[in-house]
DNA sequence: ATTCATTATGTCATAAATGACATAACGATG
DNA sequence: CATCGTTATGTCATTTATGACATAATGAAT
């Protein structure tokens, strides 16, 4: 038997980042752009940007700065906040990971 | 801004034990019949004993002492390891929900 | 101005989870 | 041995979440 956890961020009772977001993030980070991301992560574009528009709406915040045109067509690179809320939820993840088998570990085995 | 997480017990890949399989077996030891307790928690009794069996296979223990017949017709009570588990859960969660909380404090305050 | 790969967004389809409906089986009680 | 409220279980419907499809808009580069 083993213990699985979900967590994630809410504001006024919608889903302001969780895991899925984060891991889209992360990739719209390293490829530079939302198009290639979601293909990475398996999804359709629309998807893909549904959460990133829906994340913004939430937080109200700007995650991402876009361009369109030129070579390549354009791209988007994330906004300092959104660096920094990744960052954060990433470490607080871990933190909860370790402490959820732990005591996992204490009470069950 | 808060964060909310959910937490449960699998055995291979498949849900164990829950939240939702927790209130309904604190239902069932308050009332002494899963019918009862079903209309309690405003789910089918279908629903009900589901989640009941779908608990049992995945841990591969009994989980219900039941009767038929009889005035009132019959009931249900928790076997002691059913009872055991229940503790066991219900004090797990709380730990866990105290430690996120305190860490999330600690992350985005 | 044309091109091109991207972002932007409405609408529709599909899948998965959840619950509802119907019906059988049970068995102590009277 | 008929009754009654419970447990037991297959099947069907509904809701909800998720992704797919289609199409427009953007704007630097050529």
């Amino acid at each position: 038997m083993k213990v699985i956890f979900k967590i994630w961020l809410e504001e006024n009772g919608v889903v302001a980042f969780s895991e899925g977001r984060k891991m889209l993030l992360e990739a719209i980070d390293r490829l530079g752009s939302l198009n290639a991301a979601s293909k990475e992560l398996g999804m359709s574009y629309r998807a893909a940007w549904g959460k990133v528009k829906a994340t913004e709406k939430a937080l109200g915040a700007k995650l991402l700065n876009v361009t369109t045109g030129g070579k390549g067509g354009g791209g988007a690179v994330l906004t300092q906040e959104a660096k920094e809320l990744l960052s954060k939820y990433k470490k607080y993840k871990k933190r909860i990971a370790i402490l959820t088998e732990k005591e996992f570990k204490r009470f069950f085995k």
